[in-house]
This record gives C-alpha cells, sequence and structure tokens, in this order.
DNA sequence: TAAACTATTATTAGCGG
DNA sequence: ACCGCTAATAATAGTTT
C-alpha cells in the first residue's frame, strides 16, 4: 500500500545561501561537523598543525585546533607581521590552478613542533565548549596518534 | 590481453601518520585542498565567517578566509580575551557527543558583518600566494555570493 | 615531479521518527 | 531541534600516464 518514495538520499545543492533559516542551521551541524572531521583527520595523517575559526551569524564560534588554537593563531600573527608589503608569488601556481581555496600564504621556517593535542582552556567566555580529540580517535576506525618520527622525511622542497 | 586491474581506486586508510614523505606530501595536497574546498562551500551556504589555517612540518603556511583571516583572527583573539578563566559548559553537549571537533566555543556576540571576500594582502613575507574565491565560484557548479539577507532569519537558538 | 584516472569509501540532502 | 536512514553526490588512495 505503501507509496514508493520517490527521493531520499543526496539531491545537489545550489550552492548560494540557504533560505530556510531551518534548513541552512541543519546543514550548517552537519558541514561544520564533516569539516572538522577533515580536519582532524588530514592533522595526524600528514603531521601538520592546523586550526579552524569559524563565526556563525548569531552568536557562536567554532573552532578546531591541532593542537591547539592559540599557539597557531600566535604564530601566525608573528609571521604575518614580519614586515609591511605584499606580493602575490609563483610559488604554488599548480595549487592556484586548481582554484579552491580563497588564500594561502607560503613562509619560510621548519617549525615541526606538535607534540600532541593541548586544549584551549584559557578564554574566559561565557560559553565554552571543548571538543576533546581522544573522543575523535574512537570514533574514527583505526585512528591513531601521531608519531612524530621526522627520520625518514625527504625535507626536499616537499611541505 | 590485458590483465584485469586489480584495485586502483579509493582503499581504506590508516589512520595515522603516513610514512612515506612522498605519499604524505601527496595526500596533504589532496586533502588540504579538499578541506578549503568544503570551507569555501560551507561559508556562503550557511552564512558564516570561516578561516583555517594550515602549518605544514616544513616552512609554509596554508590559509583560507572568507571574508579574510586577518579580520577573524582579531575578532576571535578579541572574544577570547575578554577575561581569564575557563570552565567547559553544557550549551552544546550535542556536538561532544559527536565526539568530532577537538575544540569549540561559544561566545555571545551577533556579529553579522560579512560583506563579500577581501583578501589578505598584507602580509610582508617571502612566499605569498593568493586564492581567489572568484575562481572557486567559477568552478563550483551553480556557485552564487550570499546576498545577506537576513530578512527571515528566526535567530531563535539557532547559531 | 606532477597530473589524470577510477574504483571505492565518505559525505550529505531530504525525509521520517 | 536531534537522531537515523539512504540514495545520491563528492572526495580521494592507489594506480597509471
Amino acid at each position: 500500500m505503501a507509496a514508493k518514495k520517490e527521493s531520499r538520499g543526496r539531491q545537489k545543492i545550489k550552492m548560494a545561501r540557504i533560505k530556510n533559516p531551518s534548513h541552512r542551521q541543519v546543514t550548517f551541524s552537519k558541514r561544520r561537523l564533516g569539516l572538522f572531521k577533515k580536519a582532524s583527520e588530514i592533522c595526524p595523517l600528514c603531521g601538520i598543525e592546523a586550526i579552524i575559526i569559524v563565526f556563525s551569524p548569531g552568536q557562536k564560534i567554532f573552532s578546531f585546533g591541532y593542537p591547539d588554537v592559540e599557539s597557531i593563531v600566535n604564530r601566525y600573527l608573528s609571521r604575518s607581521t614580519i614586515s609591511p608589503g605584499d606580493e602575490v608569488l609563483s610559488a604554488s601556481m599548480e595549487d592556484l590552478k586548481k582554484n579552491i581555496a580563497n588564500q594561502a600564504m607560503f613562509l619560510e621556517k621548519t617549525n615541526a613542533s606538535s607534540s600532541g593535542l593541548s586544549m584551549d582552556n584559557n578564554s574566559g567566555v561565557s560559553d565554552h565548549q571543548h571538543f576533546d580529540l581522544k573522543s575523535i580517535e574512537a570514533k574514527i576506525e583505526g585512528f591513531a596518534r601521531p608519531d612524530h618520527q621526522f627520520a625518514n622525511f625527504h625535507s626536499q622542497n616537499m611541505f
């Protein structure tokens, strides 16, 4: 008796601001999670450090940090303020051609710190929510801590 | 005559630091692009502002910003330094249960600025590479600028 | 050293509870 | 609102060019 379900599953989405606030919120939740998950994968996989900071239109900040937000923000600021001036170089035209990212900067320092994943605990704000990467590891099958062995690291013009 | 191809395509990957430097670099390039693309989608879709900053183990910084990196970093810093002290609240336990993200902070301000996508041009560093979101729009089918109409925005406890 | 291919896995839009 | 489902699109690991 039940009529055939015509279309559940994923449909193509128009890449413009979702009008319906409810749909927009759902998409925001799902994709934010997906984005943070991707970040939580690439970091240990590739031995990198990264942060994501998201400002929702309302009143919330969501942030991801590996190993933590503050230290990377500080490092970013300290590097990007070395001297004033700007110029687009052709260091990575292959990436440019991909045309995916909004911005990318290439600096020169060998910073392979990374020693785990401390948490950003020092902001005295009204709402503060922690996300523990340990839990991620538990959830993602086969997840393991980065070993930080840079022994067989070629360090040619890689990275 | 050609023997059957046994396994091209994607295989499951162990979520631990990729030992082979060459493979690791390739994965880094691919996934970084994927990550930035995801970010470039969620931002206009959901009307949010976000940045990603990536430090490779070597000497490079890759950053994504929508609309730009600096302003969001500054806003993040200005919020997170309102006062010292920290406490884990239960404002979004639903997200915590998801166990995907490393950190997330929820503050209280209605900042729906966003007016396009300026570029982070003011860092005088040796290598500086721009990524233009316009190019992304051209590449992603159906991509459109956010319209910033918050008319039918419920603003209850959403966002 | 980098790009293209493609089989597979992963993400997720739309529904229903 | 959150959770689960599932078809369908999207990302990508390993391979080939």
